[in-house]
DNA sequence: TCTGGGGTCCTAGGACCC
DNA sequence: TCTGGGGTCCTAGGACCC
């Protein structure tokens, strides 16, 4: 029978938030999405007073105020260190480790002595080292692992470890777990189930296959199967290289000018590259998509796209810059105020396995080659965008907001925190 | 004034081929 | 005169995840 760990940091954003502020250690905070949009995370004390996760800031941004929650901006580089972090503490006790989002991992625990031993270790390790909190969650299969997790983060009294692995405690947490809180069931199909009548997980897994399979899909079946303890999703220990890659972003400001609108795909499209590169990979279509702000009824509305299919497939910035500008010139539109947009890159393939096209060269120049890999080089070393084509603008004025950004501790010189002794 | 970003997988249906 | 049908590939869109 195989073993999993699921590993997930407890309120991850807010509690790396906590990390260099002791003076926050019993303070309610929230962090925001980009843009200062929505709430990503609340600390426990958030919770507690029933601000519900991504709700819009505006919407409770005087009640947060009034109560002294301590607001912050998202910090992904510093969210992002501190996680590799975390990982690097699974490795070091676990070996191989399936990184599953940037606050959970899965372990194998397979040939473990005693996993839950094991876990207790993990968490206190990741605590003193790390200062983050985490739930682990020990089962049979990934999805029971992930009802594990839940039960241990709800559950003070099991020190934040909690082992499923007796059949008698699986039913016993199913009965109660509610369908709509299990890996791979959302709104639409915890709208279906209710609709039938089943309402707990144990209903779920006590229906025919058949009828599931029937009306689930095997997504459904499989979710099912996994909570009666058949391990059907496998671990990934190394990460796949991507099948498609997007970058998008919502401006700061609407945007309504064609060279603004330009400026921003082109600086989309570079991070975009920059991801391709990375993987070693090349694409084959290109799409640009445009939003207007859906919730200005008023407004005029546009949620429109552009497929293009490149001449070569590439992930040489300007083959693709050059393409995107095609693209927004046919959805750009006068009058309209656009709110959002991105591109999304597909058809990707191997860099060494390109279709020649008979009529065009698709072979980059070994100038082209160089100065893109100095770009990628410098943009490492110096931070995105200290280098960029003078098509992505400069200071431009949609650029997101983020006020209240804390400092990048751990990986920036300048913003290192200060110790008065 | 103010509503995130980045992914995966699956299915249905059309295009195309033989 | 008779005008098929199955297989495969691709794409768009939906549902879900964090």
């Amino acid at each position: 029978m195989a073993i999993y760990g699921l590993v997930d940091c407890n309120n991850f954003y807010a509690s790396c938030e906590k990390i260099f502020r002791p003076d926050l250690a019993n303070t309610p905070i929230v962090v925001l999405s980009n843009n200062d949009g929505c709430v990503v995370a609340r600390s426990s004390e958030v919770k507690k007073l029933g601000i519900p996760a991504g709700i819009p800031y505006f919407k409770v941004k005087h009640q947060l105020e009034s109560i002294g929650v301590k607001i912050f901006s998202s910090n992904y580089t510093f969210y992002g260190d501190i996680s590799n972090r975390v990982m690097s503490v699974l490795r070091e006790y676990t070996g191989e480790i399936e990184i599953y989002s940037i606050d959970e991992a899965f372990i194998d625990l397979t040939t473990t002595p005693k996993p839950e031993n094991l876990g207790k270790l993990l968490h206190s390790k990741i605590s003193q080292g790390v200062g983050v909190p985490v739930s682990i969650g020990i089962a049979s299969s990934k999805t029971l692992a992930k009802v594990a997790t839940d039960v241990a983060k709800k559950n003070p009294q099991y020190g934040g470890v909690y082992s499923m692995l007796d059949k008698n405690s699986v039913n016993n947490i199913l009965k109660d777990f509610p369908v709509s809180k299990i890996w791979g069931v959302g709104p639409q199909t915890t709208k279906f189930l209710n609709n039938h009548s089943i309402f707990t997980a144990l209903e779920f897994i006590n229906c025919e296959d058949d009828w599931i399979r029937k009306n689930l899909k095997i997504l459904g079946l499989k979710t099912v199967w996994e909570l009666r303890g058949r391990d059907c999703i496998t671990m990934e220990t190394s990460p796949k290289n991507k099948k498609s890659i997007l970058s998008s972003r919502s401006f700061g400001q609407p945007v309504t000018s064609q060279k603004q609108l330009q400026q921003a795909i082109s600086s989309y499209i570079a991070i975009a590259c920059k991801k391709l590169r990375s993987q070693k990979s090349v694409a084959n279509y290109l799409h640009v998509f445009v939003r207007t702000n859906k919730h200005k009824k008023h407004e005029l509305q546009q949620h429109s796209s552009q497929l293009i299919r490149l001449q070569t497939a590439s992930n040489y910035t300007p083959d693709l810059t050059k393409a995107s500008q095609e693209a927004v010139t046919k959805l750009f539109q006068p009058g309209y105020k656009y709110k959002k947009a991105g591109v999304v890159l597909t058809g990707l393939h191997p860099e060494n396995q390109v279709q020649e096209n008979l009529f065009i060269p698709s072979e980059k120049t070994p100038k082209q080659n160089k100065a893109i890999a100095v770009l990628d080089r410098m943009n490492n070393r110096f931070g995105r965008n200290k280098i960029t084509l003078a098509s992505s603008g400069i200071k431009p004025k949609w650029i997101m907001r983020c006020e209240l950004r804390s400092n990048q501790y751990t990986t920036n010189w300048q913003e290192i925190p200060n110790i008065k002794i």
